[in-house]
DNA sequence: GTCTATAGCTGGATAGAC
DNA sequence: GTCTATCCAGCTATAGAC
């Protein structure tokens, strides 16, 4: 049974570490951010995140690795509904729902920064991206054949456009103010079957 | 004369770092980038940069200060028009052309990341996005009394996503794929007035 | 396992030569 | 005005005490 204690102890001091982590990267930036720093946020000493993770860089990227398996669960979730649209919708709902973190746009921007310049978070993030895409993309496609979405659009560019729309609302999160609503109206209407159709799709 | 001489010698350099730090700051980051580096880029000594900008966030904030002139003339250039849609989507265009450099991303998130730093920075980003913001509002306001937009849609707010939506496609510009056709789609479709409405405006 | 101390390095900003 | 040389601060990562 101690070595059952040792790991839950172990895995929480990680835990503390990432999340306090979190907090200072969103807020201050990878770079500007020192270990010792993290260290004193996650009540240890400077030495001690080195004994968890390799490097600070294994630190940024440990905390992302958790969405992963969110995104799967999301996708899952959503994947079968017989109204393609009202899932969509649900699925940027749930994912729009984390825009509310005051934290959001310091994250995201930091992870832009850094898969640029770490190639093993940059393999971690494209997953997780992947999985939302296929997603996204599987029930374009599902629209346009049951009628419901126009058969114009090309569900992959679609899913993609999703995905900047999603991008900009977390970009530019405000506690103080649901994207929801206006996120909803955006994409049913990106989606959805009209006479007057200005722009083209390609 | 040779004053005049010496004067434009001076903005000519101040330019060429401004250029080369630029490019450096968008392709590896502010704080990853040494002076020494703006330096060599912009063939001079590593002090010069300091003799020409008193600061490494100098050289930062002087490479968006030139971007007020550039919103203040689009917004004028296409407020007068009298088909509000029309020249919304004039406006996008226009700014979304920027999306076609590769440097767009790293140049976004730098600023984003930077402008939480450095409240002059801020200042001079916020005016920029004022002037866009107020220009997009009237358009929008007008529309609505035309009757060419939806008269739901509050003016402000929708300025505000349109906004957004270019943050997204900034955010996630490829010089090989051209977003202002998605764009102009989403937008167009954003603001018509339309019977089967999903989503509320608040 | 976790802390303290520190080695080793990098980079912003300056001082003074020319 | 511009360059060279350099100072000093601050950081990652490690080594070794406990």
């Amino acid at each position: 049974m101690a070595r059952t204690v040792d790991h839950e102890r172990a895995a929480a001091r990680r835990e503390a570490i990432m999340r306090a982590a979190a907090v200072l990267f969103a807020e201050r930036g990878f770079e500007s951010t020192s270990a010792a720093e993290i260290a004193k946020a996650a009540g240890l000493s400077s030495g001690s995140v080195f004994y968890y993770f390799t490097d600070k860089r294994a630190v940024f990227r440990a905390i992302f690795e958790q969405d992963l398996p969110t995104a799967r669960e999301l996708v899952a979730r959503h994947g079968a509904g017989d109204d393609p649209v009202a899932s969509i919708l649900a699925v940027v709902d749930a994912l729009a729902a984390e825009t509310m973190d005051p934290l959001a746009p310091g994250i995201l921007v930091e992870v832009v920064r850094q898969v640029g310049k770490d190639p093993e978070l940059a393999q971690v993030i494209a997953e997780t991206e992947a999985v939302l895409h296929e997603g996204f993309a599987a029930l374009v496609e599902r629209g346009t054949r049951t009628g419901a979405i126009d058969p114009d659009l090309d569900p992959g560019e679609t899913a993609r456009w999703i995905q900047i729309v999603l991008d900009g609302a977390f970009l530019n999160a405000d506690p103080d103010h649901d994207p929801r609503p206006m996120l909803r109206r955006m994409i049913t209407r990106l989606l959805s079957r009209q006479r007057d159709d200005a722009g083209d799709t390609a």
